[in-house]
RNA sequence: GGGCCGUUAGCUCAGUUGGCUAGAGCACCUGCAUGACGCGCAGGGGGUCGGGGGUUCAAAUCCCUCACGGCCCA
């Protein structure tokens, strides 16, 4: 070791990673260079987290595998970008705002839209900057300075252009409809934001009373408390009693309205005997409320009913959104909740005799994945997007690789050559399933949400008298061509309301899209809203769906629509967008993946956001349960970074990393007052999910106590000097770690072998059989990487590392050159470029520990190896990927011949183990020419890992005192054992080698003298099993031959 | 109800077009403080590949079926 310092006994990640970090930050090791080069580009947006909560371990996995995919790219030569960022996460991030305003005392209405927006404002920084500061101390190799939030200037400026042009594509419209609606955070959802929960429930039969008085039908509903807004009764068509009854009258209990029955075959008819629940409980008789029930508003369109809502926002039954027969009976309802009525009509029903029955009924209800109560199917005017339009939806289908999905839907145009179509492949496959049937039966997308936390909606809207506005006849529904906002730059629509009004519309571009338009009037955005407002004319309060914003996320981080109004993003465009691949979880297929796959080809004339998906696994907790920000049971990466350091922490989530299988992480909790690691007490939150018990009692002293995770992020306790915050921790990641460790110690063992000494460059056919055979090893192992990545197959990629380093490079190359490294400095500069190879490939995976060894084995590595490109860098993180020209001809039997002798070396350690050899002791070998000569061959390579001193032919091995082994058919014996050998020992092993050749053979002759098998196998399988024939008997003949010997 | 995935050693998981004697890490057992590493070294035990049926010369791998677990969509 010359002028490197000494490198500590073990690896302390904390003492270098913070230092690393800091290196790449200074010398820009990160930033893209867009436009710079010629080079290809290997692009990633990441998927931008919520600005909720800080990451957990399933954010840590994804990111880790983006990253080990840029600094690959890196380094093989590709000119990168990772653009970082994170999501505002509209009614995430205003749910635990307001939750702690709550705690506070007060609450968003009392402090108004725009305290609570400055509020939310402060939140998302100090959360932008944990995550920020998480992704760094994870080694995330993003561009840093580019940094964005899906509500930036740059993003905003997205949203509104996407959303003026769809607007005036006619691809956005205002309707009112049926949406899912959370009266609790008293915001309209996505379908996809409704989760399905089994509910033990009832299913009442209530009796509705003919007009004529003839009698009653019983309908049947699991919910009674809607029957106030019913319409209609409907009969399948099919029922023998519809002929009869369609076209009667019903006088409908407590509202007193008239009401008809109607036929559609939508209605499940009963039968008793049926498997179908539905038919099982079924009376035949569906009540219809199509304000309160999405099928019953199809049913509703079908036969022209009215439509009654009888509920307010917030779910208690009111006669103020569009129920004007409110009769006298039904007054004593009003101002119930929805629970409170359902008890109350039923009571009322059975007082009134009416109630014909009540079964226990289990069935799916819809719930909010945000608030967890029931949603309420509910009437309001929102805007939608008609992804359900060819130019979106047929897009995204079209875009699906077709040996992925070779068949799209009747109602979609075929693939096209050259835009864009066909060019989006999923791993693992099975996702474009996935994907694919989602679009099939996709429908329009609601992306207004009552809300104040997001972009507002840019479109200021009034309702006018039909008289007091010239029609063009097809003006209605459609955007106008000329108007005097049109001259202005904006876009126009009208439509005709379900009240008979005329609602105008009107979407302002953003003021960058304003200026480039050609119009008649050059007047800027706020005058035109000022005008606007002047006129009668009020912004909608709603702001969009998140996803609205983060559909864009390629095309806003990169500079759309006007890249050169922000200088930083010039060129990205067009160098990066198709990004290569988007990496992220199953459930955001169609949350996200879709919608950037519409809207990026939708505006980029066809072009994809990315060309490959790759959906990774699914963190889940100890009990199996999905780690998740909302939950509140996520681990924090910092917690093992701390514990294990950020390599292991990602050598260890890389290597878990396979295609099927989703990853259980269960974990410990470390006692702040012992720092000893404990297992948490776990308890039920009202949603039924176990996680760890807010404080918790420090397991070696009673007297003490500490928070968990979960306790400061549900906001339920507050970390103090005397309660701390717990760490988290798992012994899963000993894995990473010891290889970290392992790592930094041949490092070590290397340093302290190599001097100064000069040598020119090094050409390995001169060089001893291990020097060959390792640099032949290597050569594999960096294919093998190079495969693994390109398919997307971490494990491999990890376990490949942890093989090749572990194994061959420490157990075997090491061992192997101790005795004749000091005396060699070739050997010395063979070692030196061998590790310095191996920092590279390790880095992906690793990059702060080979970071950290990199200063001193690039110092160590002074000439070269002739076909081994290893271009000296100052920096490891943009150091290039080892290319091997490694001359084939010294490398045809290297593999083989190493396989035999290290199969040899372990035969002979297995022998000294059973003999009780000490492993200082050296022992003499004696073996018959074949085995001589591949010895040497092998130069040495036997008798140093197996500790023999001295070869001898076979024939002078002596007749007592020696024990045998049997090798590839042959004999050999070892002596200079102990005085007394064992003999037990030796027949033990013998006579089980014995039946284990026996049963072997046993097996490959019933293969051979298997006709079958000879006329259908490969020709190369059979000869395959000859030899492995031949091989196993001469094994069995010298052992039964050394058995005789020694009976 | 439909779809997808899983069930392989005590535990966590590999095993990519069917073909060598089914592997790894951890845990366990036996030795060893050897000048890189005890976060280590050497050796070892442990599997009717969820059950049943089928296709095939040959099945952990393909097909059918059942059981259990998970996820997604209705």
């Amino acid at each position: 070791m010359t002028n490197q310092e000494k490198l500590e006994k073990s690896y302390k990640p904390l003492e270098v990673e913070e230092a690393i970090s800091d290196l790449w930050k200074q010398t820009g090791s990160f930033d893209a260079m867009a436009g710079s080069s010629t080079d290809t580009a290997f692009s990633i947006v990441i998927p931008p987290p919520n600005v909720t909560a800080a990451l957990h371990l399933g954010h840590a996995l994804n990111n880790t595998l983006q990253d080990v995919l840029i600094r690959y790219h890196r380094m093989a030569g590709y000119s990168t970008l990772w653009m970082p960022g994170t999501d505002h996460a509209g009614i995430a991030t205003q749910t635990v705002v307001e939750k702690r305003l709550i705690n506070d005392g007060t609450s968003r209405l009392e402090i108004g839209r725009d305290a609570f927006i400055q509020r939310t404002q402060e939140w998302k920084n100090e959360y932008e900057r944990i995550i920020i500061d998480q992704l760094i101390a994870m080694g995330a190799s993003c561009d840093f300075n580019r940094t964005r939030f899906t509500m930036d200037d740059l993003c905003a400026t997205a949203v509104r252009h996407a959303f003026f042009t769809l607007f005036q594509d006619g691809l956005i419209y205002r309707g009112k409809r049926l949406v899912n609606w959370d009266p609790v955070t008293m915001t309209a959802l996505a379908d996809d934001e409704v989760e399905m929960e089994e509910i033990e429930g009832s299913m009442w039969y209530l009796k509705y009373p003919l007009e004529d008085d003839t009698g009653y039908v019983t309908v049947a509903t699991t919910r009674p408390e809607t029957m106030l807004g019913d319409t209609a009764v409907a009969v399948n068509p099919n029922d023998p009693r519809a002929t009869e009854l369609v076209g009667k009258m019903i006088r409908l209990p407590i509202a007193e309205r008239l009401i008809p029955i109607i036929a559609d075959d939508y209605v499940i008819m009963a039968d008793s005997d049926s498997k179908d629940a539905k038919a099982q409980f079924a009376s035949g008789f569906l009540k219809v409320t199509p304000a309160h029930d999405p099928n019953d508003w199809e049913i509703g369109l079908r036969h022209n009913l009215p439509v009654i809502n009888v509920m307010a926002p917030d779910a208690t039954i009111s006669a103020n959104y569009g129920w004007d027969d409110i009769s006298e009976e039904a007054k004593m309802f009003l101002g119930l909740s929805r629970n409170d009525a359902r008890t109350s009509i039923v009571d009322w029903f059975r007082k009134n005799d009416l109630l014909a029955d009540v079964k226990p009924y289990t069935h799916s209800v819809g719930h909010s994945y945000r608030s967890h109560v029931p949603i309420e199917p509910w009437l309001s005017s929102q805007w939608y997007v008609a992804v359900t339009d060819d130019r979106l939806r047929g897009s995204a289908l079209r875009a699906q690789d077709p040996s992925q999905s070779p068949d799209l839907p009747n109602d979609v145009k075929a693939r096209n050559k050259d835009d864009g179509d066909g060019g989006l492949t999923f791993f693992p496959e099975r996702y474009a399933k996935t994907y694919y049937s989602w679009h099939e039966g996709i429908r329009d997308w609601c992306i207004s949400r009552q809300l104040w936390w997001g972009h507002q909606i840019p479109v200021w809207v009034r309702t006018v008298e039909t008289n007091e506005i010239e029609l063009e006849a097809n003006a209605i529904d459609s955007a106008i061509a000329d108007s005097e906002w049109v001259r202005r730059g904006a876009a126009h629509k009208i439509r005709r309301t379900e009240e008979g009004l005329i609602e105008e519309s009107i979407c302002v571009p953003p003021q960058s899209t304003l200026q480039r338009l050609e119009r008649s009037e050059d007047i800027s955005e706020s005058e035109l809203i000022d005008l606007l407002e002047e006129q009668g004319f009020e912004r909608d309060p709603d702001v969009l769906d998140t996803w609205f914003s983060s559909s864009l996320w390629p095309l806003s981080t990169m500079g759309w629509p006007w890249p050169e109004d922000f200088s930083e993003t010039e060129g990205l465009l067009d160098f990066y967008n198709p990004t290569s691949v988007l990496s992220t979880a199953r459930e955001i297929i169609t949350l996200w993946v879709s919608r950037m796959v519409m809207f990026n080809r939708y505006f980029l004339n066809g072009r994809l956001p990315f060309k490959d998906v790759f959906i990774h696994a699914m963190v889940q907790d100890g009990h199996g349960q999905k780690m998740s920000k909302s939950l509140g049971n996520g681990v924090d990466p910092r917690d093992i970074i701390f514990s294990h350091g950020a390599d292991a922490m990602r050598f260890t989530l890389v290597q878990m990393t396979t295609d099927t299988q989703d990853v259980r992480m269960p974990v410990e909790m470390v006692c702040p007052h012992s720092g000893i690691p404990f297992e948490p007490k776990f308890v039920r939150t009202e949603a039924g999910h176990l996680v760890a018990a807010p404080i918790q009692v420090s397991p070696q002293d009673e007297s003490k106590q500490m928070i968990s995770a979960y306790g400061a992020a549900s906001g339920v306790a507050e970390p103090s000097e005397q309660i701390p915050l717990a760490r988290n921790t798992s012994s899963k990641f000993d894995l990473g770690r010891n290889f970290a460790n392992k790592l930094w110690n041949a490092t070590r063992f290397a340093l302290n072998r190599i001097d100064e000494e000069l040598v020119t460059n090094i050409d390995l056919t001169n060089r001893p059989f291990i020097d060959k055979w390792i640099f032949a090893r290597l050569d594999e192992t960096t294919r093998k990487l190079e495969e693994s990545i390109e398919k997307y197959q971490f494990n491999n990629f990890a376990d490949t590392l942890y093989d090749f380093v572990w194994h061959d490079v420490c157990d075997r190359y090491l061992e192997a050159v101790k005795p004749s490294i000091d005396s060699d400095p070739e050997q010395q500069m063979v070692l030196a470029n061998l590790l310095n190879a191996v920092l590279r490939i390790l880095h992906p995976v690793c990059p702060f520990v080979t970071e950290a060894l990199w200063t001193h084995v690039r110092q160590a590595t002074r000439s070269s190896i002739d076909g081994v490109e290893l271009p000296d860098a100052e920096i490891l993180a943009t150091a290039s990927w080892p290319k091997l020209k490694i001359n084939k001809s010294i490398s045809p039997s290297l593999i083989s011949d190493f396989n035999s002798a290290d199969q040899l070396v372990s035969l002979i350690r297995s022998t000294r183990a059973e003999q009780k050899v000490k492993p200082k002791q050296s022992i003499e070998l004696y073996a018959p020419n074949p085995v001589l000569d591949l010895l040497d061959r092998v130069s040495g390579y036997v008798q140093i890992l197996a500790g023999i001193g001295e070869v001898k032919p076979i024939a002078e091995a002596p007749s007592d005192g020696a024990t045998v082994i049997t090798f590839e058919g042959t004999e050999i014996k070892i002596s200079g054992l102990n005085s007394d050998i064992d003999l037990d020992a030796q027949k033990v092993r013998l006579e089980k080698l014995i039946a284990d050749k026996e049963k072997q053979i046993n097996g490959f002759r019933g293969r051979l003298n298997n006709e079958g098998y000879l006329s259908n196998a490969k020709p190369e399988i059979i000869e395959e099993t000859r030899n492995m024939l031949a091989s196993a008997e001469a094994d069995l003949e010298a052992a039964q031959r050394s058995l005789t010997n020694l009976e």
